[in-house]
DNA sequence: TATTGTTATACTCTATAACTATA
DNA sequence: TATAGTTATAGAGTATAACAATA
């Protein structure tokens, strides 16, 4: 039979990454999305909505959509920015670090399981070759 | 800045090599999950609704559409299998096997721009460890 | 005038449940 | 009883348009 298309292999190979990072998360209440955005906000300088947005390739009402998520599990909290009276400050709570150290390693496990087929170096190849591929995020 | 995660680089991956398709398909008045459907059913083996499905690892209720578009376009046709008549065997039509041939190239090509930041011992290296990491379609 | 956050809305993609007809 | 196709429907996930507050 014929190989399978670029298309294909990327399609069901997010699909396979999703199923294992989202069981992973499951015991800590919030799905990989979730999570992309909470570590994101985990971050030494201030981030707003837009920004997070951008940096995720994602639309600022999208953004809106997540952030109301995680402030209803009081993992993240919005105030007001200091000098610009437009944006939001998002930063994760108490209660969102904790989650958080241990998210992060559950997914670094789920993602070590996704590429249990290959070695260390055919690993490591691969996100060297994807981030040749991908635009870096904006901002 | 930390490195982007295996699912960011995956998905905006997906988003790229889908945008690049979209529009070295347009052309030919399909998409690129058409295209998958149609050149899957260019088979020398007659291949029910079923079986594509599950070729391509979606749900027969989309392949359903998938098929509906495709026939209302006329570039594939249904017709009874002769043995069980339970089943379709969906073909492409003479117009399907056209639009087959300018649509493959195109794909080709649009495959060969989303991969042109690497050399050419890379792009085939990503497409092996990707078969290695993606569950082989059933059937 | 432009930007940020927000809301309402709509669109795409996909799956689940229930039905019909065949086996 | 099980399978193939179909329909109706619903759920994610996402974006566009329009608005308020602020710059």
């Amino acid at each position: 039979m014929s190989r399978p298309r670029l298309g294909y292999l990327l399609k069901h190979a997010n699909l396979r990454l999703s199923e294992l990072v989202g069981a992973a998360l499951a015991p800590y209440g919030i799905d990989g999305r979730e999570f992309a955005v909470l570590a994101l906000l985990d971050s030494p300088v201030p981030m707003s909505q837009l920004d997070a947005a951008r940096r995720l390739g994602i639309d600022r009402t999208t953004m809106v959509a997540m952030v109301d998520a995680l402030e209803r599990k009081d993992l993240v909290r919005r105030r007001p920015h200091p000098d610009d009276r437009r944006k939001n400050v998002v930063e994760p709570t108490e209660r969102g670090h904790r989650t958080l150290g241990g998210a992060r390693i559950a997914v670094d496990a789920a993602e070590e399981e996704f590429l249990s087929a290959l070695s260390g170096g055919d690993a490591g190849l691969l996100r060297d070759v994807l981030e040749r591929l991908v635009p870096p995020p904006a901002g």
